[in-house]
DNA sequence: ACAAACTAGTTTATAATATAAACTAATTTA
DNA sequence: TAAATTAGTTTATATTATAAACTAGTTTGT
């Protein structure tokens, strides 16, 4: 009947940073944040978990002075975030 | 680019109660517990919020001496199902 | 008749989450 | 050189989801 829903993707920030990096191949926290319109400390939160949980990696470095986090999916978060769509479809069904 | 999620929606059991309701004139308490395997205390805290947020109505009585809870989408509850499956889908796009 | 098990829930407690506020650390600008 | 800005991180708080414990009555077995 109803599939269930990986917690970790089931979080409307988490969703959208995934949903970025799905169309992307890698994106900076900068961007992320303009698009997501998160806080920083939020984003921060949970590009920390996406890292857990290795559906994303973090590259940190510099650029022009200032710090550059730079986000980019795992085939593990691709299949996760195709799985939870999937599986979410079972509650869209009308 | 993202669209608010409600956060009375983006629930897994809510949503999946909500879901039901969509496909149903009214559901029972048992068929609900049934249907989405939840627990009954969870189930009873999840009915309540709809309740509070008039997404659904919910009817009290007896029926072969047991207690008998039916539940029935409002159209409140309605309209708001159908904008959060809207705006859900500004995150799953390809 | 009486205890045990069952129905149909509700209430309470706890653990996990999401989020914002406060903070760090360095850089740039006025 | 003080104020503002960039690019974040850490900590605190408030909300949630969920399970555990409980309520109230009913049915069944002996």
């Amino acid at each position: 009947m109803f599939k269930e829903l990986d917690p970790l993707l089931h979080s409307q920030l988490r969703l959208a940073i995934m949903s970025l990096l799905m169309s992307v191949e890698e994106a900076e926290f900068t961007y992320l944040k303009e698009k997501t319109g998160a806080s920083s400390g939020n984003l921060s939160v949970q590009i920390d978990k996406l890292k857990q949980a290795e559906y994303i990696t973090v590259t940190k470095s510099f650029r022009d002075n200032y710090p550059l986090t730079i986000c980019k999916k795992t085939k593990k978060g691709m299949k996760a975030f195709e799985s939870y769509v999937d599986n979410l479809k079972s509650y869209l069904k009308p």
